[in-house]
DNA sequence: GTCTATATACCGATAGAC
DNA sequence: GTCTATCGGTATATAGAC
């Protein structure tokens, strides 16, 4: 066993029950599960096909059975998460109308990789910093990903506006990037300077959205 | 000459006026710049030793010998920007004493990217991005380079609000965190999305930033 | 200081047995 | 589907000639 290898697996808590009684579709969602982790926390190119097998106590062989290349294994992740991404948009727009609710939600989705030790960055901001080192398929998925969460935010700013529950100034589209973008990069901030400093951040996003301060 | 690498190279613009004629402390920087733009383009385990060499026609010894490891070249990277940094600011605020022209010179900072094509990102957002697969001595000048601009960014917001120049809501330490943040993730959106959406950001961040809005 | 040559490790990927 | 075994390529790094 690489010590390597073994080291970096001993730190990651994923997928960890899913190591034995694994059937074929099985193992294909444990690797895809491990690989994310290993994504989200290394980059792309800082983790590789061992890494997952150590994880899961499978051979290299195996995970090249379920992904023949890399790449695909690439392509399948980031279009996994953007499937994910949708659906979890679209039940929560079934279960919430208030615009407030979108956004705390939105906010929690990016607080939980706090609560997970600060390991994980989200799927944009590490895709956005390899973007020049990864394969054209992962860039497409990547920019679906991107146009999705975009358009979805600039809508909850529209109707959070329309009916007078968030404030804002400029245009929504900008004002939709802006919040992403201050998200994408504060948790990679939070990693090098602290947590407290991303809870920071959201409550002065919160503040400044809220209409008719006082 | 690997093709890879030399695709790699081809792409890179910067270093090239000083492939001959070097002597010792020449090199020693030509491979520093060569390093910092892989570095910002596609990360610290996106490039290798090779890289640098075919960029700069010479060998993978040659670089060992200026910087015997690749975490040797890497906290070099980031102690040499730390130093750029605190000395770009040292001779700003020498220069400028109003607070927007501050802040409009560490926008163009990052507008400044934008204009070499969008492959470079800033050093925060790489390493923050990275942080779990570098080498700890990265990480801790990672850690020093952030406290320093936060630093700063808290200075100027100060200094701006109580000249009334600038307006803001909450403290200024989640302000300068918002900014920092909405950059350095803009930047890497805007490899995704286009240019044009980090234009826009900057158009919001001033926007909000200005007294006494219509 | 830079070179050639090489050591050693890891990477992604494939062949073929079970 | 998973294994063992292995290939070819690339990575970091070193030794020794010039």
């Amino acid at each position: 066993m690489s010590t390597k290898a073994a080291e970096i697996a001993r730190e990651t808590t994923a997928a960890t029950s899913v190591r034995n009684r694994r059937g074929g579709r099985n193992t294909r969602e444990a690797i895809l599960d491990t690989a994310e982790e290993l994504l989200q926390r290394r980059g792309y190119n800082a983790f590789s096909y061992h890494h997952i097998a150590v994880q899961l106590g499978i051979r290299n062989a195996a995970i090249h059975y379920h992904f023949p290349s890399k790449e695909d294994l690439g392509i399948e992740l980031v279009s996994r998460f953007r499937m994910r991404l949708a659906e979890w948009i679209e039940v929560l727009e079934e279960q919430e109308s208030d615009p407030w609710a979108l956004l705390d939600a939105y906010f929690e989705f990016y607080l939980d990789y706090l609560d997970e030790g600060g390991r994980k960055i989200c799927f944009s901001g590490m895709l956005g910093a390899e973007f020049q080192a990864i394969p054209d398929g992962m860039r497409e998925e990547a920019r679906q990903c991107m146009e999705q969460i975009l358009h979805w935010l600039v809508s909850v700013l529209e109707r959070g506006e329309a009916a007078g529950r968030i404030r804002y100034e400029g245009p929504p589209e900008a004002k939709a990037v802006q919040l992403g973008a201050a998200l994408q990069g504060g948790l990679q901030i939070a990693r090098v300077a602290g947590a407290d400093r991303f809870r920071q951040l959201i409550e002065q996003l919160r503040l400044e959205l809220q209409p008719n301060p006082i």
